[in-house]
Order: C-alpha cells, then structure tokens, then sequence
DNA sequence: GTCTATAACCGGATAGAC
DNA sequence: GTCTATCCGGTTATAGAC
C-alpha cells in the first residue's frame, strides 16, 4: 500500500529472521512482532498459529531451494572442467542469497514436525527421476574417459557437502576463524576456488592430455 | 552402585540424547526424567537448572571433539595417500560413534547460550597453534613436491566438510535416499572409499611416478 | 537420596474495543 | 485492520514428606 511493505510481509520477512536464528522452539511470537512492528494479535490475524506461520516460511525457502537442485541436475553433461565450477558457482551463490537456509533445514528436520519430513518426502521423489538421469550421464562420461570411475551419487553427495559447509558451521567458523570471515565476499570466493579446485583434480583422469 | 548405572549418569545419558534429537527449547524435562527412569525433582537435585545439565553435557561432547582434532593435527606430514585415509577413518569412526554431536553442535552453536559461543573461543585458541604447525607442514609438503599447491586451510575445512555431511545431514539423506540408509556399515565403508578417492586425487601431484 | 504435589512463570492464543 | 488486555495450558523449578 505505502512506502513500507504491508504488515503481512514484514511479518513473514521477520519470522523468517526468529525461526533461523533461534529455530521453532526457541521463537517467541513477541520478537517476531517486535521486529516486524506489529503486535502478537497482528501475526494472529494473518497467520493461524506459530506452526503455520513457520510453515508457510519453511515450504517457500525449501521450494527454492530444490528448484536450484532441478536446475542444476539438468545441466548437460560435458567436460567437467565447465560444469564444476558452473554448478559449485550457481550453489554458493544461492546459498549466499539465502544464508540461514541450510542451518535452518538441518536444524528443523526430523525435530517433531511432520509437516518437515512431508515436504522432504514430497519434493525428493520428483527429484529423484533428475538423479536417475544424473547417474546415467555420469555412467556414459565414465565410459567416455571424460571423467574418472566414481561413484555418482557420492558425488553430488561431495558436491553438497564443500558447498553448504561454510553456511552450515558459519557460527563456528566466525569464532575460530574472525579474519577469514571479516571479509565474507573474499572468503567466499576463495572457498569456490578451494572447491572447484579439489572437485575437478579428484575427476579428471590421470593421464588426460 | 548397582549393576545400573547411577542416576547421576542415566540422567545425564537421557539427557544427551533428548537435546540431540528435540535441541535444547525443544528437550522438555519430563521426557529427560523419564527416560533416565527417574523424576524431574531429581535433576534438579543434581544439576542446578535445564541450562546447566545442557552445558555440563555440551561441553563434555564439545571437549571430546577437539579432543580428536588435536590429535588429528598431531599426525606427522608424510604421504597423503597414508595420511588422507587415516584422518578419514579416524574422524568417520568417532562421529560413527557420537552420532548426534554435529547436528547438535551446528544447531545449538550462537543460539542464544552465551556458553556455547565461549566454549568455541576458549578451545579454539588452544587449537590455532597446532593449525599453525599444520600450515607450516603442508607448506612443506607443498616445495617437497608431495602434494598439490593448495590452501591449507581450506583442505582442512574440505577434509571436514565431506566428513561431517551423512551426520549433519542425515534425516534428509534418509527420507531421501532409504535403501542407502537401509545398511549404515555398507554406506559407511563406501562413503569413506569416496572422501578418501576424491580428497587424494584432488592432492597428488598431477604427473607423479 | 527419592518422591509427590504444587508453586511460579512463560508464551501461544484469543476476546473484544476501536 | 489494528490494538490492549487477558486467558489458559504447559514447563521449569521448588517445597517438603519420607
């Protein structure tokens, strides 16, 4: 309506805040009202309750996210030299975008609500046909000589996990690490250099070229 | 006393695991006194609060973690193709071990428990010099040849990353990937074989003997 | 040391005025 | 649509008997 955003979307942009910050159990309602500038009977009026307001919140970020996994399993298999550091970019990059994403899904799942593990189940199913395919490229690359003899799903199972490392463990990377993290563009970007770097030289064939 | 443990200990035992699985807003007392077979009156006799049986378990698991990256760092340089798949086996079989401790570490870390974020500082200070012998080795396995010339740093926090991720992960990888799940030794010893495949081959020189 | 009963509080949710 | 005041259930914590 105004300048400012409507109190239904400073409600969500701060609940989205709490809920990564402190996880379901540890928000309180007042703090989300707080920060968004409302009061309590506000959050009411517009959500039905603290779990469908978490709800709402979680299903939109865990839909973005699986929609990145789609569009980086659809990538056409070629030198893994161009698609590393293509998909290690468009990963970090969301994540960067959506922070307190990945510790928010770790740290939600399988913690009592079922609406969690029902999105999880709902989306990966859709998400496995992708993976089928991924695995019978990777299969046609290895007989191909394009990459080495490995194991695909452990793979992308490594991929996920160089990537979403610095988000996940951020909090105690931050306290061990303050320099390294002063400058979070720089470390960031060495991270994907870091990564792009151990990912091709642990698939690229020994003896190529 | 008996052959059952102590209270004291069943206690703390129940405890552990019902932060890990519900996180320290979701852990209700109840349930802790319950599954140590006690009543809550008797926490409370031997611990003084929530927040202090939290802490006296947190710090205890958080100790023995450093305690395994001490001596992890302690490992002398020489060939990565003995030492990668040491530390691999090492750090795999205590988080095999110690199940929860990740998740539980990355979701109570910064959570408003100002001890959590002490106990970091504290440990890590202690732990920045053995980091540095580290940095200084791999600087010399790096002239020597022995090893590809990359950071560091970001090889320990690669090393870390592919270790820690079925633990971290693990609820979604189940609801996810259930067959793999169906037999944890068997996806245990094969995600080993592909952290130790990708991390020496990202490592080793690429026109060695 | 162990237990039952209860106090004290906190936080999600709602009633009802405007 | 927005706000204040309040309810009510659940949870931490304690009192006090044994």
């Amino acid at each position: 309506m105004n300048e400012r955003e409507n109190i239904r979307d400073r409600i969500k942009q701060a609940a989205a805040e709490v809920f990564a910050e402190r996880g379901f159990d540890g928000a309180r309602m007042q703090e989300i009202a707080d920060r968004a500038g409302a009061n309590k009977a506000m959050i009411y009026y517009y959500f039905d309750s603290k779990e469908a307001l978490f709800t709402a919140i979680f299903a939109e970020n865990f839909a973005n996210l699986l929609q990145l996994f789609n569009s980086i399993l659809q990538v056409d298999a070629v030198d893994p030299k161009v698609v590393i550091p293509q998909l290690v970019h468009l990963h970090l990059d969301f994540l960067n975008r959506h922070n307190e994403l990945p510790r928010m899904i770790i740290r939600e799942i399988q913690s009592g609500n079922p609406v969690v593990e029902k999105l999880v189940r709902a989306n990966f199913s859709r998400f496995s046909g992708q993976l089928q395919a991924l695995r019978e490229e990777m299969a046609a690359a290895i007989r191909n000589n394009s990459i080495r003899d490995v194991d695909p799903l452990q793979t992308v199972w490594n991929l996920v996990a160089l990537n979403i490392f610095i988000f996940v463990a951020r909090p105690i990377l931050t306290a061990a690490f303050p320099e390294e993290f002063s400058d979070v563009g720089r470390m960031l970007a060495e991270r994907e250099k870091a990564i792009v770097d151990l990912m091709l030289y642990g698939l690229v064939p020994r003896q190529e070229a």
